[in-house]
DNA sequence: AGCACGATGCTCT
DNA sequence: GAGCATCGTGCTT
């Protein structure tokens, strides 16, 4: 018995964010990167949802920048920030409707050595962490993530039950003034360990 | 053209 | 736990 991989399908995406957020925990997203296969169940997410979201980039609407969350679901949204790091979204929702999740943390269970290398050994828990230990930049914008492309999709893994799912608000928005702040719109795995 | 700031990570204390 | 690197983006002038 082989086992088939399936990889999550545009109606997967194309449904509200926060069921989309929580249920890509325990998902694979597999990057292809010079040739080498690296995947890693997602275990932390945030959902980012339409222009009245103040923490969502799409408050400021329709620009080059946002473009992604406005397009098909499915795809990706990569932006830069800081200064130094990059940070991984998929987009959700009906077209023209702007959201997206953030995939904030990954746990390595394929190339796990080349992701080690390339964070010269530190860990892959955190948004800039899990892009540089992937190779995911502005190149990786505004990707089908629904199909076997050259460089990024995402799979079905596994189902982590509710017990061991943690939900929050959101972290990092520092400015951003309530109700927006404290929406508990953050899912994360509750022991880092879930294999 | 200039400016403030950010969905962060790393180092030092 | 505080400070800082670092630059694209959106907003103001």
């Amino acid at each position: 018995m082989i086992s088939v991989v399936k990889i999550l399908p545009r109606s997967f995406y194309n449904r509200p964010t926060l069921a989309v957020a929580r249920e890509l925990i325990g998902a694979r997203l597999v990057r292809i990167f010079h040739g080498k296969k690296l995947v890693g169940l997602i275990t932390e997410t945030e959902a980012y949802i339409s222009q009245n979201d103040l923490a969502c980039h799409a408050k400021a609407g329709l620009t080059a920048r946002t473009a992604p969350m406005f397009g098909p679901a499915g795809h990706s949204y990569v932006y830069f920030t800081y200064g130094n790091h990059w940070m991984l979204n998929v987009v959700t929702e009906k077209e023209g409707f702007p959201a997206a999740v953030l995939i904030r943390a990954i746990q390595p269970i394929e190339g796990a050595e080349i992701m080690l290398e390339r964070r010269m050994g530190r860990d892959t828990y955190g948004p800039g962490k899990l892009t540089q230990a992937m190779g995911i930049t502005k190149s990786e914008n505004n990707l089908d993530l629904t199909i076997r492309n050259s460089s990024l999709w995402i799979e079905e893994g596994i189902s982590v039950p509710k017990k061991n799912v943690t939900i929050g608000p959101r972290v990092g928005l520092n400015k951003t003034p309530e109700p927006w702040l404290s929406k508990p719109w953050r899912f994360l795995v509750k022991d880092w360990k879930i294999l």
